[in-house]
DNA sequence: TAGATTGTTAATCGATTAACAATC
DNA sequence: TAGATTGTTAATCGATTAACAATC
């Protein structure tokens, strides 16, 4: 049960869950921390010890079955109901990820698109969705209480996107912008900048 | 100097860089450790104890000349000079990137772009660049010495995309594919999805 | 039974923080 | 000088690993 369990852990369980999904897609009935390891350049230690945090989920001498451990995981991430996700920002990148085929059936859909270009207001999205005003965003949210979004906008208009979800209500931002944004306590935010991952090798090189 | 710098370190530079750069264009010229804490909610303490694995940067009872030091991380990182990008797979993702303004000034610029779907090779994307059939991807990086690599291919591609790049001399790998990939020791890969970030914070809903 | 693998404990390892002398 | 902030040390805190009894 949740006592207090490290965020370093709890970021590992998308990771383990991504890849016993795959396991399961291909049809392998049975896994152990060992394998998993193996396949993700962690200890087994590791998966054993983070796993132990919410449960007893394998077998002596077996392992654990990989559906089992799916839903488990599911389960405990959250994930095994689906969470509508607002996006703002219908450029490029915001039209790829409302094009994005990955969200489903791993507890993600993308229900609104928000942007503030007059061009692209009324666009229709292959999808469905059509781009809204982002005058509309505050409103759209509270009504519809959606607790998660997505920030595909310029760098300098990602603070004041993230002011205006969070006065809605939105819990969980995942920021495409490549700005460190400032937000209450408890609301959370997770940061996708390409060039960032790509500085953190050519250290190396 | 390099004794053994953690990981978790090189990780956070390029964070500090980015937030630098931003002091910069806003013509801060001095910041301090406690300034650029509070803007990344990090302690002032571990910025200090970042940087004093490679030097001194600072100066006592003023801070950090802020020109100076994204000049010296740009230098740590070794991304005072621009790295070559080939991207692989030319998708909706492939082309957001490909057609992203924020590499320019941080270090990289994507020089070629590859994909295996004939409908797609030969096209020109916005920026000049043309899609190149995958068959070629080999010869051209082995020829043109890149070291840096973006997959933005399907999952089940990925792996063997990756075996090719790092065969052509391919060293850090950022992966948009939701699998994890294995290389050999001393190759770097980064990972982007998504969906794993957005499972980090639904636990927390 | 013999072999395998879990869940957990204790030991090790590493990272963060607090504190402060040095000094601008 | 008085105030501020660095770079660094030592203490604290937390995460990883190794080992093994339990048991399938």
């Amino acid at each position: 049960m949740p006592d207090e369990i490290p965020d370093i852990v709890v970021g590992r369980l998308p990771v383990y869950l991504r890849a016993l999904m795959r396991m399961a897609q291909e049809s392998r009935e049975i896994t152990s921390s060992h394998e998993l390891g193996q396949r993700l350049g962690i200890s087994s230690a590791q998966i054993r010890k983070d796993l132990s945090h919410f449960g007893e989920f394998g077998k002596q001498g077996t392992g654990y079955q990989v559906k089992f451990l799916v839903e488990q995981l599911r389960r405990i991430l959250k994930v095994d109901a689906e969470w509508g996700v607002a996006l703002v920002g219908a450029g490029d990148l915001g039209r790829a990820l409302a094009h994005y085929g990955g969200f489903a059936n791993r507890g993600f859909r993308i229900v609104a698109v928000f942007d503030n270009d007059p061009a692209k207001i009324g666009m229709k999205l292959t999808g469905g969705l059509a781009v809204q005003d982002s005058s509309r965003l505050s409103d759209a949210i509270r009504q519809s209480g959606w607790k998660v979004a997505m920030v595909a906008v310029p760098a300098d208009q990602a603070q004041a996107v993230a002011d205006k979800l969070v006065e809605a209500g939105v819990q969980a931002i995942l920021n495409y912008a490549p700005i460190t944004l400032v937000v209450a306590d408890g609301i959370r935010v997770q940061y996708i900048d390409p060039v960032v991952h790509l500085q953190r090798m050519t250290f190396y090189l």
